[in-house]
RNA sequence: GGGUCGUUAGCUCAGCUGGUAGAGCACCGCACUUUUAAUGCGAUGGUCGACGGUUCGAAUCCGUCACGACCCA
């Protein structure tokens, strides 16, 4: 170690002399404290409690947690510790401690510390709920100091990079992954109570498929294989219900070897649930009361805001096709010239999208359905009648075989999630599988591969099916009004530093 | 990949057209038995992201790189 770590590290090595002393006293990382209670549980409890009723009968408690703040006043302290649930004060006078203890343990004791204390409830004389301690004990030794307590964290890299720091000092990020479990359970309720069964299926896969997507490739040793990590786990899924599973729904990570950005991470978590014997409507209108649900859980209402935009979950959703919503947000257009594969290339044109040769007309709608409507979509949405040159895997519509029964649903100006009804016909989905694979050899890396096993599944008769995919970062970062994927990912990926 | 901005004490941040590196919090010492961003007094703490250039002199100007944030593709 150099000696300009040494240096830098002055209030390290203070602590670590703490700690030294302490080892040489005996046990300096006791594991026997028991806590009775947490802060949040005292003051749901003891909320109505007046200073004389708890002076009058004593409430004794044992509490734990990190020491947060410290003012020490001569022969008495007030310190805040943090268990999981909230903050808690404690009074810590000398003469209510062992002879010595407090001069001698207490005052050596470091921001940052944690702690057992026991004691008695009380009111301060401004009426905060509080411990005069009687006993405590230091149970771990911090040997770093914490962010300065008033400004917290404010270096973004260092939320990302030291979560713990994060979730020690932040409260409204403590709150976001709070409220991401409370969505991830929400919905595993939601699901098994309509009768479906939560399966976990391969994330290596040796074919990559139900997305369009670039995957991230490894290899098995033993088997001597090259392995991809899922990009979806669609296929799979589909597979199930062919077994039977009629009704089958995987929460777990996909993987995707694309950019970074405020809405992508390469791994992210999906939701897809596949329901057999029913269309993509009867999904729209499962996902309208999921959501609906899922805000009045989060927020107590059907209006949620998200950086500083109101969005009402409350009446029903907008329901439009894809093109509709182009002519919608392009009053200049018309039906006809979009509906050709020249008039639909000259608008991408004016908007300045590069159309490729091999791009049909469906392909150009949707460029110019992403440039021009999606950001707009801000009012929850679910837009209807995707190209089929775009959706490999979804049903023919009966009226128009150029569409699938496919819709995705968009909120914020950004698509939360996509579902349709299935493709059941295998011949369909070989020659699909077929197209893919031309585009793949066309230079399209994220164009499918042929999955000729799923193709065996289908032939063995897929029952109609509808199968949804809910990004949960994003519905997280809306329901916790977060303006960044990384702000509702625990580890956001970051380069490592040298 | 392109653009903009950022990187200064453990943390939050100042530092003007180049001239000896600053504050608050934390830490250390003293005082203080109802404080809560405790208070009062005193002290310590810096390879100014890295490397190179311009200059008598660079935290400051220029270039390259690293890392990050935001926007665009």
């Amino acid at each position: 170690m150099s000696d300009i770590q040494i240096e830098e590290q002055e209030q390290v090595a203070q602590r670590r002399a703490k700690l030294q002393a302490l080892r040489e006293k005996g046990n300096a990382f006791p594991t026997g404290f028991r806590r009775t209670v947490i802060a949040a549980e005292l003051y749901s409890a003891y909320e109505g409690s007046s200073k004389e009723a708890l002076d009058d009968s004593p409430v004794r408690v044992k509490v734990a947690g990190r020491i947060m703040t410290r003012r020490i006043m001569g022969k008495a302290s007030f310190c805040h510790i943090q268990d999981m649930s909230d903050k808690l004060q404690l009074y810590v006078a000398r003469d209510n401690l062992d002879e010595g203890f407090y001069n001698e343990q207490f005052k050596s004791w470091d921001i940052g510390d944690i702690i057992g204390a026991e004691g008695v409830l009380f009111r301060t004389k401004t009426g905060e709920l509080s411990v005069r301690v009687d006993s405590i004990q230091l149970l771990t030794k911090a040997l770093r100091p914490l962010p300065e307590k008033f400004h917290g964290i404010a270096d973004q890299e260092i939320k990302y990079r030291q979560r713990y720091l994060d979730l020690i000092m932040s409260e409204d990020s403590r709150k976001t992954f709070s409220i991401r479990s409370q969505v991830v359970s929400y919905i595993r309720q939601f699901l098994i109570e309509r009768q479906f069964m939560e399966v976990e299926t391969p994330m290596m896969q040796s074919i990559p498929g139900g997305a369009t997507a670039r995957p991230f490739i490894t290899h098995h040793n033993a088997l001597d294989m090259e392995l991809f990590l899922r990009v979806a786990p669609e296929l799979y899924l589909k597979r199930l219900v062919v077994g039977g599973f009629e009704r089958v729904f995987e929460i777990n990570r996909n993987f995707r070897n694309e950019g970074l950005s405020s809405r992508h991470n390469p791994e992210f978590t999906m939701l897809e649930f596949y329901q057999a014997y029913a269309e993509y409507q009867d999904l729209m209108d499962l996902t309208e009361e999921m959501l609906r649900g899922l805000a009045e859980m989060v927020t107590g209402q059907t209006v949620i805001t998200y950086q500083g935009e109101d969005y009402d979950f409350g009446k029903p959703f907008d329901r439009m096709t894809v093109v509709e919503s182009i002519l919608h947000f392009n009053s200049a257009l018309t039906n006809e010239e979009l509906n050709h594969r020249l008039g639909a290339s000259k608008i991408a044109e004016t908007l300045g999208i590069p159309v490729k040769e091999s791009y049909g007309l469906g392909k150009i709608q949707i460029e110019i359905f992403e440039k021009t409507v999606e950001h707009k979509l801000m009012n929850p949405t679910f837009i209807t009648a995707y190209p089929v040159e775009v959706s490999p895997l979804a049903r023919r519509n009966d009226d128009n075989p150029e569409v699938t029964d496919r819709f995705e649903f968009f909120v914020g100006g950004r698509e939360i999630a996509n579902g349709f009804t299935e493709l059941n016909d295998a011949e369909d989905q070989a020659e699909r599988f077929q197209k893919q694979v031309e585009e793949k050899e066309a230079g399209d890396d994220e164009a499918m591969h042929f999955d000729a096993d799923y193709i065996t599944a289908l032939e063995h008769g897929l029952p109609p099916t509808a199968g949804q995919g809910i990004g949960i970062d994003r519905l997280v970062m809306l329901f916790a009004d977060a303006p960044s994927i990384r702000d509702v990912l625990l580890f956001p990926l970051m380069r490592t530093k040298s």
